[in-house]
DNA sequence: TAGATTGTTAATCGATTAACAATC
DNA sequence: TAGATTGTTAATCGATTAACAATC
């Protein structure tokens, strides 16, 4: 089992992606190299944040040159796992859990959605995209005839933590949480929360901070 | 206009929606006191930090005793700027505009989507929960009748930017953005990103390293 | 070669943790 | 009063930034 101590820290893992986002648009648009300055000044970073995070995972760059923009791209990608595809299935098959399906964009990095599950028997049966919704009931079985990578729950806040011990009974490492109640993860476990909640308050909160602010100017 | 400098850091800022949720739980659950070491357990933080994120906001403990759930509660609701209610407009009424609009969650700590708008001829007048669905391009006009606190950003990612620019020129200072790309704000306008993407390769990165260490060992 | 830019070490900054006097 | 726990200051830790030698 890894160490702890081994991880990458968590502010790097976070820009990561964005490397990968910035560079794929680079890409596109047929630049063919870049600079830590450079990508510094597009992304809002330091030069030297840049250097020091591609660094803790191998020299990219070339001294006097910067960096090639599709090699560095393609070590990102890999670094993100991306350059294998990914199984997935939805636990909850409400208004979420049928948007994140429906969303063409995880496709095209190659996590796809592989079956939803619920316990309304009114959505069972359906398809979304082609997918079937199953009976939560049938998890297990599903699983243990399936490999699935990464389970994402969509249900109530209430459900939450009793589906993912299910979920980890079943076998799987990977949790994605949309469910505004976050679960406490074994090790060997990976859980990554989306609290929307949070989100949305911690925006309220700076929109109501600006205005204390301002009125005590 | 407020200075950065008085600006609470974003870590703290990004806790107390978390503290707010637990001692909601709590305050629901009759629980009437608890201590800073107490909640340090539930929450996985350590007891200092809880104090030191507390009291930058002010003194709402006693000394020997803790602090009133219900009180604190009350106290971090005002925090966030719940205790006022939020008029919102949704950008996008595809899968995922829909979806947030759909969910209930957001009403019961009063924020409430007052439209949709999109360019799609097809789904303009349908209504969504009985929110009606605008055309885009009457956006100047609706803003300019109704007082609107946050707009939330539901486009394809090439719309976003652009989308962004003529929701600020309507006079929106707040933005929960949920397209895969960042907005550049201006002075004055927050921005809260939603990455998916993003969130879905960090976990992706994890899994893939969580493997590479394994593999080392 | 001269200029540019990396990789990397050292300095700084900010956030977290520890400690403890104040006090309920 | 004695025990508990805060509010707050000081110490530590980790992440960011600055600096510069290495080198393309």
């Amino acid at each position: 089992m890894s160490k702890d101590k081994n991880r990458v820290p968590e502010p790097v893992a976070r820009r990561m992606p964005k490397y990968y986002g910035f560079l794929t648009e680079m890409d596109k648009n047929g630049i063919k190299r870049v600079s830590s300055k450079q990508l510094s000044e597009t992304m809002g970073l330091t030069a030297s944040q840049i250097r020091q995070d591609f660094n803790s995972f191998g020299g990219f760059g070339q001294q006097g040159y910067g960096y090639n923009v599709s090699e560095l791209r393609q070590e990102i990608k890999k670094i993100l796992g991306l350059h294998r595809s990914h199984d997935l299935v939805v636990v909850g098959a409400g208004n979420l859990g049928r948007a994140l399906t429906n969303y063409s964009g995880f496709e095209k990095e190659g996590f796809y959605v592989r079956a939803l599950f619920d316990v309304d028997p009114q959505l069972i049966g359906a398809q979304i995209k082609g997918i079937e919704i199953l009976p939560w009931e049938s998890i297990k079985e599903y699983t243990s005839n399936n490999s699935i990578d990464i389970a994402v729950i969509c249900t109530p806040k209430d459900k939450c933590r009793q589906v993912a011990t299910i979920l980890m009974d079943c076998g799987i490492r990977n949790i994605w949480n949309f469910s505004p109640s976050s679960i406490s993860a074994p090790p060997g476990v990976m859980v990554e929360n989306v609290n929307l909640n949070d989100s949305l308050f911690t925006l309220s909160f700076r929109l109501n901070e600006t205005a204390i602010l301002d009125s005590k100017e």
